[in-house]
DNA sequence: GCTTTTTCTGCAAACGTTTGCGGAAAAGTG
DNA sequence: CACTTTTCCGCAAACGTTTGCAGAAAAAGC
């Protein structure tokens, strides 16, 4: 079973190709009558366009790309969930690709979607990423780009986040409200923006209010739950136990979690712990995790809707939205 | 900055294009020496090939199209992941549709597979799917398709499944093992054949036991986690307690076990709970939730394998994988 | 009725590849 | 040396669209 082309319509209709292809692009130039007889033996053929024709000819698709350090990770795949809504509604497809947290494979990955003519990428960065020079190589080819949650510095392309500092600040000055003194930070590498933002807020909060910041209490590591397991399990091993440990994120928070939970230490009692970006998980460990809720989905929505904007009007300016993030307070502090 | 073609370097070498193409891919037409000086100045010229003009003129892609009901949950994002592993390591890139268990989301998910040329497709069905006719297109059209985890009838494709039936049979054994007799079932949707299969199981272990079925215990619903909050919610107010449930799923069972919780019930003393598919959250719950694991980063790996071998051996009769699934014991049983 | 304008349609080139076929040059054969 | 065979390369068509330009037909102006 074969495709019905533009030709075989003009076939059918003893007319040319151009016409057809005119018409049913709705063209000014196109009589009306005509254009009606034309979509009406389309429909008939059950005609539907070959969008790799159309792409080799303006050389521009109608997918986008999207790039994630882990697929399975409950934020990307929710902020995946919520760019392929949006791209559905606007009639683009999306190319996935993930990286593993791994720099090369990101480049590549990049190159995969220039090779494609993919009509704009939405990314969110690799742990690894410090430079942004594979980036650059899409803004040269006028390639719309927008990152989310984790965006590099210097690369002038638009960006979706929430505001890590002022939520870090929040949660902390949180915990400190609620009594807690000894307050320790599981931070993720100082690579990522976003992690330097939370470290730094964690700070200013401990200052602010005049309490010290223990240098054994502060560590960083990756953004996995082991990470969270084996800061926690230093901790312990050296017998410095805090009051509270703020999380740079969830699965660190979770690690560290199950780490007090199999030394016998209660939550909150003895341990505080906060995480951040409300994922799934959080909601039904018990206790339940005081978090902060990053709207992923959200996220992923209005990523995808300023990059297909910015593909449509061709507007150049980058933009930075700041989304809303909300402290969700629940057992575990 | 303008992408290098053919053409290009065919001028630069004062050589035609047919030669530039048969050196790139290396046809033995072509003396070595000047294979050697095409391929040095390509690489010079930062050459890609266009994969939309190849596709064009072989009309056939490189990319695989998936189809998942919800991309956020945890089985499928991980199934994803799978897939994408194996079509990075073999060249082919991902196009990603949710179907949202929508039906006729479902149908032109597959049709937006169909006009991008697609190699072939990856498809779990949705709860509403009854009828495959959807899917004979893509047959007709001789793209290759292979059904993961939710499989409907009466559509000649591979399939890559665990055994449901043997596996619910196992798993409600273990629990007549273990004493419990009162065994409620929360169904899914009887249109989707891994309930039926699972439903089944569940029935001839009772059986096979001599325990009665009892029909208030068993239930059916939809696959989220409302349902099993709804069907526990529902034995509640009919002071019709079991001993133990028997889930088709992991978010039915965290449904239940959260309504469970909320009227102040014990878990396993006074309702065991036993959930299917290992998804992550199922080990973070207190008590953590026995459960059937089904692995779904390997389903997903290997359903892009059978895929891809497909596509390149072109052999065509279907092949069902079953892979195994393991009871995992913990605390809720 | 003749020129000018407007309305509509077709021709042909282009996008970047692949590939069947033909043929020149080189090598082999007797 | 005259021939056949082999080796290597180019021509041109094709994949299914889009679009600038030219031009025929119809309408309008006088």
């Amino acid at each position: 079973m074969k495709h019905a082309t533009i030709i075989d319509i003009a076939k059918k209709l003893r007319i040319s190709p151009s016409t057809v292809s005119r018409a049913l692009s709705n063209h000014p130039d196109i009589k009306l009558e005509t254009k009606e007889r034309i979509r009406r033996t389309a429909k008939a053929m059950l005609y539907s366009p070959n969008p790799i024709a159309k792409s080799l000819k303006i050389s521009q698709t109608t997918t986008i790309g999207v790039i994630v350090p882990e697929i399975k990770h409950d934020f990307f795949s929710s902020a995946i969930s919520g760019m392929e809504e949006v791209a559905y509604r606007s009639g683009y497809t999306i190319i996935l690709c993930q990286s593993n947290e791994n720099f090369e494979r990101e480049r590549v990955n990049v190159e995969t979607m220039i090779h494609h003519r993919v009509a704009g990428v939405i990314v969110s960065i690799t742990q690894q990423t410090k430079r942004g020079t594979h980036f650059q190589d899409l803004l040269k080819r006028k390639i719309p780009l927008v990152f989310f949650d984790r965006v590099p510095g210097g690369v002038r392309a638009s960006k979706v986040v929430i505001n890590d500092y002022q939520s870090a600040f929040d949660a902390v000055s949180y915990l400190i409200g609620r009594g807690y003194r000894k307050i320790a930070h599981f931070g993720g590498p100082r690579e990522l923006d976003i992690c330097v933002q939370r470290w730094n807020g964690y700070i200013d909060a401990m200052k602010k209010q005049r309490l010290p910041v223990l240098k054994e209490f502060v560590r960083t590591g990756g953004l996995q739950e082991q990470n969270g397991y084996l800061s926690m399990d230093a901790l312990i091993r050296e017998h410095k136990i805090p009051d509270a440990v703020f999380a740079v994120n969830d699965p660190v928070a979770v690690g560290a979690f199950q780490r007090i939970g199999e030394a016998g230490l209660r939550i909150p009692g003895d341990i505080a712990i906060m995480g951040f970006s409300n994922n799934r998980i959080t909601g039904l460990v018990d206790p339940p995790l005081t978090t902060v809720d990053q709207p992923s989905f959200l996220m992923g929505s209005t990523a995808a809707e300023i990059l297909i904007e910015t593909i449509e009007k061709r507007v150049t300016a980058p933009k930075t939205v700041i989304l809303p993030a909300k402290l969700i307070v629940r057992g575990s502090t």
